[in-house]
This record gives structure tokens, sequence and C-alpha cells, in this order.
DNA sequence: CCATTTAATGCAACTCAGTTGCAAATGAGT
DNA sequence: ACTCATTTGCAACTGAGTTGCATTAAATGG
């Protein structure tokens, strides 16, 4: 597992720091997206500088070991990329990310190539890329 | 059309302002969603706080008469509201918001009830409300 | 195993969107 | 017109995120 996170980052012609090390197997060991707070509370003991953590937020994600997740309260979510995904994620396909209500926490999902796309009113419009954000609960937040 | 305006601020308890008109005007004129600062910028020369600007695109967000649509560049965009909107939407049915990479503006569009709803792997995850963001050129910016 | 080079870290200072407190101004009902 | 609650505008503040720079540490070659 350890020698994972190196090979990764040694892959992406990072070198190997104790602190990409802790953020990068912290975000590997989490069932949900986290956001640099997140993070930051879940390493609290380590010292980890906040300029230092949005730096190594950056840099991964520019190198495509992260990938962002933009939610409704304005903050970034960081997932772990989905070659890198330990989970079965396939992140190149379009995915879906829900956002449980009560915890918080973002789970993200393949969307089934048999949904179809939006159809939309007017043709003069070229879809690139999609987002699709869901609201609900997880099934530990379950009612 | 003013006093369709009025009677909106009216409708809503809310004190018929100046700047309330301004602004809601401004937005029922707009094809597209507008931030704070597209509606800064549009109203430049009447003198127009942004403390004021503020606090006018929430009460009115908070009253319902308009709904917020946050950005992938973490801005809020402000577009009236269903019944309120002159061109035929209804925001009350899930809805898709498209935005132009060119021109950043923001559309929105119904869903027709017969794309099927996201199938969830596991069926402990509840979706309650749902967010299309689609990305793209828009009839205007087509190549 | 040490020296050199290049990148990463941590700190301080800064930026900028958005908020808060408060006094002055204004709208709505009497 | 008078009164009162609301709204406005200003100034000062907050907090996330950035920038510059000196220090430190990782990789590479001898």
């Amino acid at each position: 597992m350890e020698s994972n996170i190196t090979d990764i980052l040694h892959q992406h012609d990072l070198k190997v720091t104790p602190v990409r090390v802790q953020v990068l197997n912290q975000l590997l060991q989490s069932a949900a997206a986290m956001s640099h707070q997140d993070i930051s509370t879940a390493l609290a003991d380590a010292t980890l500088d906040k300029v230092t953590l949005y730096r190594t937020l950056n840099v991964f994600t520019e190198k495509g070991i992260l990938h962002k997740i933009p939610t409704e309260d304005r903050n970034w979510l960081y997932a772990v990329s989905p070659e890198l995904d330990q989970t079965g994620h396939d992140h190149a396909q379009p995915h879906a990310h829900f956002v449980c209500d009560v915890c918080d926490k973002v789970f993200c999902f393949p969307i089934p190539h048999a949904s179809a796309p939006i159809p939309l009113p007017d043709p003069g419009f070229e879809v690139k890329t999609q987002e699709i954000l869901l609201h609900g609960n997880c099934p530990t937040c379950h009612e």
C-alpha cells in the first residue's frame, strides 16, 4: 500500500515527500471525497501547513491524480482519480456525484450508457461535458 | 412590466425600492442567469452598493423570487424563479443548467419526464434532489 | 555516502468575495 | 405630513485561497 503511493507519485514525476504521502494515503483510504478542511482536520496531528496542502491538492489535480468536485456550498472536494481508485469506479466515464444531506459525504457513480443524454429544446446547444449532482441520504444515514 | 415588478415585490412582503426594482428588472430581462458581478456591471451607472446588492440577492432568494445556481468556478448565478419567469420555463420541475464555455452564460432547461432517473448501484441511496450541469457551446457561440 | 541541484515546504503578507454593525435615509400605513 | 420598521450605504472586518521568498529536503551523480 505504501509502495503503491510511492509508485503513483513517481509515475507523475513528483518527489515523494511526507506531506504528499500522508495526503494521498488519506484520500485513498476515504470512501468519500474530502475538502481541504476535511483533510486538514484528519491530519491535524501532523504539522500540515495550509498553503502546502493547497499546493499539494493543486499539483495532484493538475497531474490527474485527483479530480475536483464543486459543491453547492462552494467548496472543492477532492477524490482519487479512476485508474488509481481501488473501489472500481471509472471516472473516465460520465459519472454522477451523490451528496449525502446528513453526513455531507460525496460518492461517485458511473452512469450506465443505457440512460439517454438530456434532450435539449434547441439543437444549437452543443453539449461537451455533463455533470450530475444528486442529493439525498446515503445508506449509512438512511432513515 | 414595471407594475409586474412592483406586484412581485408586494406579493413577497418586500418594500418597493429603486435598488430592488432595478435588480429585478435586470434579471427579468436577462436571457441568462447573472452573477453578483454581472449585475453590478450591468447597473454600473446607478450607484449600487455591493453590500446592498448582496443583501438584495439574498432576500430575493429567501423569498423564492430568485434561485441560486452554483457554478464550477465557485460563483453564484441568480435566475428568476419559475412562476415569475416570462420565458416559459418551469423550475419546479427538475431542470438542467447549461453553461456556455465561450460566453459563460447559463441557461435553464426542463428535463422531460421521459428520461429515467439515474439508477444507483446501491438501493440504500435515497435521492431527493438532482442537479444536472451541462457544458458546451450555446447557439450564439456555436462554432 | 557525501555534494549538488532542483523542487517542496513553511511562514508572512497579501488579495478579494462576502459579511457584520451601525447610523442615516426612505417606504408604507396612519 | 408623522411615525416606525425596513432598507441603504459606509467602514471595518472575516476567512478562503494566493504569492513571494528564504529555508529545507528529495533525487541524482560522483
